[in-house]
DNA sequence: TCTCCGTTGCGAACCGGTTCGACGGTACAG
DNA sequence: CTGTACCGTCGAACCGGTTCGCAACGGAGA
């Protein structure tokens, strides 16, 4: 394999000459900057890795912590995982991946040997363990996923407030006077999956003020249970008008769930959930829905800690956090509630 | 961040001394071991990766190739990812996640910096232009997926071959004389994923040698497409008694297509598959199907990788092409055909 | 008491880059 | 014609590990 000095000596220079060529970090004459290029190609010299980053202690790697949670529905973490990896890449850093149960022991591994610029961590708990960890870390992470305490990293979330809001407000408004809400298994809230009572929270509000009904329950994040869940609220609650659904699991379950109920929604039943629109396309979910914006909270995440690691931020700049608005994306299955 | 320059000085020792008493390497005293110890403690000392690559030319990284394609099911490549990571982890081995469209330069990228000690490639088309590449590569590299030419690479895919059979096998000795068999999109397979062809054209043999009917069709990756295609092809071949899916998406829309039928599996049809067991419970596909096991699939190519890396595997051992076995797995969706 | 050998530790070199300081040469201004 | 500034290049040091060769030391055997 060749290496800088090979090129130096095929072009007839000294070792830093050749480096500052193809750096160009000092000014090189044409003639030497051709003569280097040149036994660059001769050679098909790549610079290795481990040598820059020793010399530079910049890796150009960005650390991503994924968890696959049993109680959680992994093909939407994919998409989290598919924003960060292709926008890294669009800024030229590739990714190192740890799906392993705990997440803390993989952090220290990356921060510790030194194997990462920055770090980005998926599906945060309130209070992650993870974070204390991240904190004590020379480099500078990334969430995507709000916790209790935000200091000293930067925060990308959908604001699911505003989602549970803009969900009874968009029934309300049709007239619906009685809703269902599925949220994540229960077991999710008390592993620190906030987003779930802060949707909820925000929804029950939101019914409150309005003066109509929201039935808050859980669902689980598997079939077949979560089907027989649907089978259930829909049995508990016969005047509901109106379904939202918050557990991307539900919501890959509902089609099935209806046909066997035989209602179809809008026309018996409005729905509405929370799932991007891959999601939906993938699933052929044809419900009505708030757009959660994996790619775009990852690109996002990526984006911010590129920008910490090579100091366009500087040091001490304020960390971020920063909500998406949620979108409702028309699908088709809300209308006004039946009149019977 | 302390450096083994630090442990030694606080140890009382060389740099020497105390990188020998922490890899065992030569005999030291039980007292000098004791105290570089402690003092790797007291520091909370980790190696610099980088510095231990540029030593000792291994990184303990395995380069993760995935491809996702539009044409292909997302989730279903997610298993085969989570397989190899998780058994690379086991083994010591970090993983480094290219997902970007162009694999060959990322692959270069990998090999040619010395980022990588070995490369795990997924979805291995028949003539996959990445294997030019990693055979130049002073890397190994190990396959998921079966191309034309398997030399230099260790290649690990399921027997699509025995798989078609078996399917065929199973249903005609439960009486079934006209099967319909839905690959994935044809356009899958000009682009080389000879999967699809390997296991479609053993089941049309079998079903020749059978002397039973067999149509072969593709079917869409996608939602609503691929319920068209059910749609379409159950309408096209009113006298099949039994369904044959070699494809994710169509499996997962199957239910809903079969309901809006009335048909149920297998009162009316009898229906066998092929995808995972974890697959079937994600998305609750009650159909008897023949296991893809993409966990094992990537957990033995990187067991293999890791050995040829640690030269366990004499370095001119041969390669190995292994298949696994297809198992039926039952879920009871297959019985006798109807009688009418 | 001398020799030999095994144990234990040290110094130096090396892996392959980057970067700092210095130096010779040329151009230009005074 | 001299002084100065700048341009282009080189040598050396450094990043943080690993590993080879050597030497000091101590114990055992002759």
């Amino acid at each position: 394999m060749a290496t800088i000095g090979d090129v130096a000596r095929v072009a007839g220079v000294s070792r830093s000459t050749a480096s500052y060529a193809l750096s160009g970090k000092r000014t090189i004459s044409a003639d030497v900057r051709r003569r280097v290029e040149a036994a660059v190609r001769e050679l098909g010299y790549t610079p290795n890795a481990g040598a820059r980053a020793l010399a530079t202690s910049q890796t150009r790697v960005i650390g991503l912590l994924a968890q696959f949670l049993e109680d959680e529905f992994a093909p939407a973490m994919l998409q989290y995982m598919l924003g960060v990896s292709n926008t890294a890449r669009e800024l030229g850093y590739d990714i190192l991946l740890a799906t392993e149960a705990d997440g803390r022991n993989a952090l220290r591994r990356m921060t510790d040997s030194r194997m990462v610029d920055g770090i980005v961590l998926l599906n945060v708990a309130e209070h992650d363990d993870r974070l204390p960890i991240l904190r004590e870390a020379p480099q500078p992470g990334a969430l995507v996923g709000l916790p209790a305490d935000c200091a000293g990293v930067d925060v990308f979330d959908l604001d699911f407030e505003d989602a549970g809001r803009l969900m009874v407000e968009h029934l309300h408004r049709l007239g619906h006077r009685e809703l269902v809400l599925v949220s994540q298994p229960e077991h999710v809230v008390e592993r620190g999956g906030a987003y779930v009572w802060r949707l909820q929270n925000a929804a029950t509000e939101a019914a409150r003020v309005r003066g109509i009904t929201l039935h808050a329950e859980f669902g689980s994040a598997h079939q077949p249970e979560v089907g027989h869940d649907l089978h259930g609220l829909l049995d508990a609650y016969p005047r509901a008008t109106g379904l939202l659904i918050n557990n991307e699991a539900a919501a890959a379950a509902l089609p099935t769930v209806l046909h066997e109920r035989e209602l179809s929604a809008p026309a018996d039943l409005s729905v509405v959930g929370r799932y991007s629109d891959e999601f939906a396309r993938t699933f052929s979910l044809p419900y009505s829905s708030i757009e959660s914006a994996p790619d775009r909270l990852g690109r996002m995440a990526v984006r911010e800690l590129v920008r910490r690691i090579e100091g366009q931020a500087g040091a001490d700049e304020p960390h971020v956090v920063r909500f998406v608005s949620p979108e409702l994306i028309d699908r088709g299955s809300t209308a006004a509630p039946r009149e019977d």
